[in-house]
DNA sequence: ATATAGTGTGTCAAATTTACACCATTAAAT
DNA sequence: ATTTAATGGTGTAAATTTGACACACTATAT
């Protein structure tokens, strides 16, 4: 029995490539699909542009509907538009990604009924993502490593309060290499936008590490001068 | 006397920032439109994608009918998607640069009907552009400021053989400030990539400077274990 | 021969980056 | 109470890179 698929001339799609940082490690959101092309596999959350919508805009609904996420902050990073990678029609995709701290984050689960689930997978053990999404995210994750040294991607995706070592290990986990614990500290608190707390890390069976807090304000000062990336 | 004009649903476009070099000045192509919307103004050469071609290919086609230019190396930088960005409807358009040696360039004159003609414009007194062209040719112009240090950006704009002045001269215009002449020189022969030639500028009135050769291939080797930008 | 205009070069100080090892602290186990 | 296990937190010296800075050289035109 085979369902027909409707034909798409020009359509305009969004895909979310979105970041956490849990237990270590770096995590992508996927969506099981529930509907065809692709039904049942892998995929990114991604959807179709309404026509009354901008593109930045249907970033964030797509995302909501899909996962339940609001208000995260997109950056768009590329499009696709080779003329097959979808198999209904010709549809370009304008990719998205998006960091967020996973903890104090309620369950992901999509509102709607094209997506089965929604969950974070590792990103170093990805499994064959539907369409092109494997290449969108390679391209994604390029982005955020090219851009960890001058815009705030780090403190996005650790929780308000973090040790330094917590992340040293997520600067390790984006560059996917070893660093330096001293020249890092230092390096790092040069800058001047991290505030050391009183307090301390808890619930740990050794030393207790000192938390810090991140400084947008101070941030934004320092890298304001360089060149912005935001497009 | 009104003409009815098209209404667009759906639409993909592409516009193209090409800078080229000449005079000491970084100029950029531009065309005078030929049709509504925003005829006889100065655009960016953009058309729109077709059925059958991915947006890279159309990026190319596209600038050959508005400019003659051929076989440039078109890197996308960012794609525009405001609801009411284009008058008549919904378009979506997708931003490319390129860079060319303007000298050595057969003249640039349009193909095709959709331009009346097409010209170097200096990047530092351009007039207000058709649609929200002024926006994408700033966000150009910043992705190749960004990338002057690690992408083939100047080579690609200088005649083969080039003096180090010339290259330090369109260093500066590209990032809008002067340089140490010493300290640019120790620099850019540090990397190696440059190779000294036998010969010597000609035609000018005073002390002729040393040509040289960009050496892409060792250029290629340094900059390879770098994170790749192309996308 | 001389005026002009741009070419080509070296040094030193300051700042940044890199390599590298051990004692301190806490909680859990004994 | 002591020990163990695990991670926290810290400084120095060498090497490299960056930045500031000035003048003699050379080719042409007059």
């Amino acid at each position: 029995m085979e369902v027909k698929l409707p034909t798409f001339n020009s359509v305009f799609s969004i895909d979310c490539v979105i970041f956490g940082f849990e237990a270590g490690e770096l995590k992508i959101l996927l969506i099981e699909r529930n509907e065809e092309p692709f039904k049942d596999w892998l995929a990114l959350p991604g959807y179709i542009v309404e026509q009354d919508e901008s593109i930045d805009d249907a970033a964030e609904r797509i995302l909501y509907e899909l996962t339940g996420l609001r208000d995260l902050h997109m950056q768009q990073f590329h499009t696709f538009g080779e003329v097959n990678r979808h198999p209904q029609g010709r549809v370009i995709t304008v990719a998205y990604y998006a960091l967020i701290r996973i903890n104090g984050q309620k369950e992901v689960k999509p509102v709607t009924q094209y997506a089965k689930n929604a969950f974070w997978h590792p990103v170093n053990d990805l499994p064959k993502l539907a369409f092109d999404h494997s290449e969108i995210f390679e391209t994604g994750f390029n982005k955020i490593r090219r851009r960890l040294n001058y815009q705030p991607i780090a403190f996005e995706l650790l929780p308000e309060k973090f040790t330094l070592t917590q992340l040293q290990s997520l600067y390790e986990a984006v560059l996917n290499k070893k660093l330096d614990k001293r020249n890092f500290r230092k390096k790092m608190l040069s800058y001047g936008f991290l505030k050391e707390l009183d307090e301390k890390q808890k619930g740990v069976s050794y030393r207790a590490a000192k938390l810090y807090k991140f400084d947008r304000r101070k941030y934004t000062k320092i890298f304001q001068n360089d060149l912005n990336l935001d497009k």
